[in-house]
DNA sequence: CGTTCGATGCACT
DNA sequence: GTGCATCGAACGT
C-alpha cells in the first residue's frame, strides 16, 4: 500500500507515479483491481479547470484536507468522478483517475457495467472513462472521503513500471485547456478518448 | 467511421 | 436557475 508520503508530493509527480500502480476497492460483492493507466492533475485555486478554483466549498473540502484521501463527486448527474487528493493540507490539488486495465473481478465489474440489453464489453473497455471505471470497481458517493491508507479503497505499488507515457490537455473541460495535465500509457488499450501526440 | 443529443443530481450563485 | 472533469444510443456519411 502507497504510504501518505507519497501523496504528499507534487501532483504532477504524483501523477506520473500513478501510472503502473493498482486500485484496488474491496466489497461485500467482492475484491476489483485494476492497473491504472491514465490520469490527469488539478492543481490550486489558480487553475480554472479545479474544483478548487471558487476557493473552499463543501464539495471541495477534501482537496483541502490530508493527502491520500478519495475526492469522489458526481458529474452530470449520473457518473461517479474518483480523484486522489495530493500535496500537504492546505494546498487543493488532486488527480483524477481515468482509465485501468483490469486485472482482479473482472466478472463483477462486467456484471456492473452490464446494460440490459446491450452486448457484453471487451474486457479493456470495463474501466476506460472515469465513469466507467468507478462503476465497475463499485466507487461511489459514499467513497468520498475515503482514506486511501485504509482497507477498503488503496493503492499497491504492483511493481510495474510504465514506461512509455504522454501528456496531453485534459479531457471534456472547457477552461484551463492550456495546461498539458492529462497524463497516459502509450502502450494501453485501455485509455480513454483520443490519443494525443504533440505535432 | 463521424457527430449530436438526452439523461440525470447536485453544488453553487 | 445554471452548468458541469460523462456516457452511449441514435443517427448521418
Amino acid at each position: 500500500m502507497l504510504s501518505r508520503e507519497f501523496y504528499r508530493r507534487p501532483t504532477l509527480k504524483v501523477a506520473r507515479d500513478l501510472l503502473g500502480k493498482t486500485l484496488v476497492h474491496r466489497t461485500p460483492e467482492g475484491t476489483t483491481r485494476g492497473i491504472i493507466v491514465e490520469v490527469e492533475a488539478y492543481i490550486g485555486e489558480d487553475d480554472a479547470a479545479c474544483h478548487a478554483a471558487p476557493g473552499p466549498t463543501r464539495r471541495n473540502a477534501p482537496m483541502y484536507g490530508e493527502p491520500g484521501h478519495a475526492y469522489v463527486y458526481l458529474n452530470y448527474g449520473i457518473h461517479s468522478l474518483m480523484n486522489i487528493v495530493t500535496e500537504p493540507p492546505g494546498s487543493p490539488a488532486a488527480v483524477l483517475v481515468r482509465a485501468l486495465e483490469p486485472i482482479e473481478g473482472v466478472r463483477l465489474m462486467r456484471q456492473r457495467r452490464q446494460v440490459r440489453g446491450a452486448p457484453a464489453r471487451p474486457d479493456h473497455e470495463l474501466c476506460r472513462g472515469p465513469g466507467n471505471l468507478t462503476r465497475a470497481l463499485g466507487i461511489t458517493l459514499e467513497e468520498n472521503g475515503a482514506d486511501l491508507l485504509g482497507r477498503r479503497l488503496y493503492i499497491e505499488d504492483a511493481g510495474r513500471r510504465v514506461e512509455k507515457c504522454a501528456w496531453s490537455p485534459r479531457v471534456g473541460i472547457r477552461v484551463g485547456t492550456d495546461r498539458l495535465w492529462r497524463c497516459y500509457a502509450l502502450d494501453s488499450r485501455a485509455v480513454s478518448g483520443r490519443r494525443w501526440l504533440k505535432s
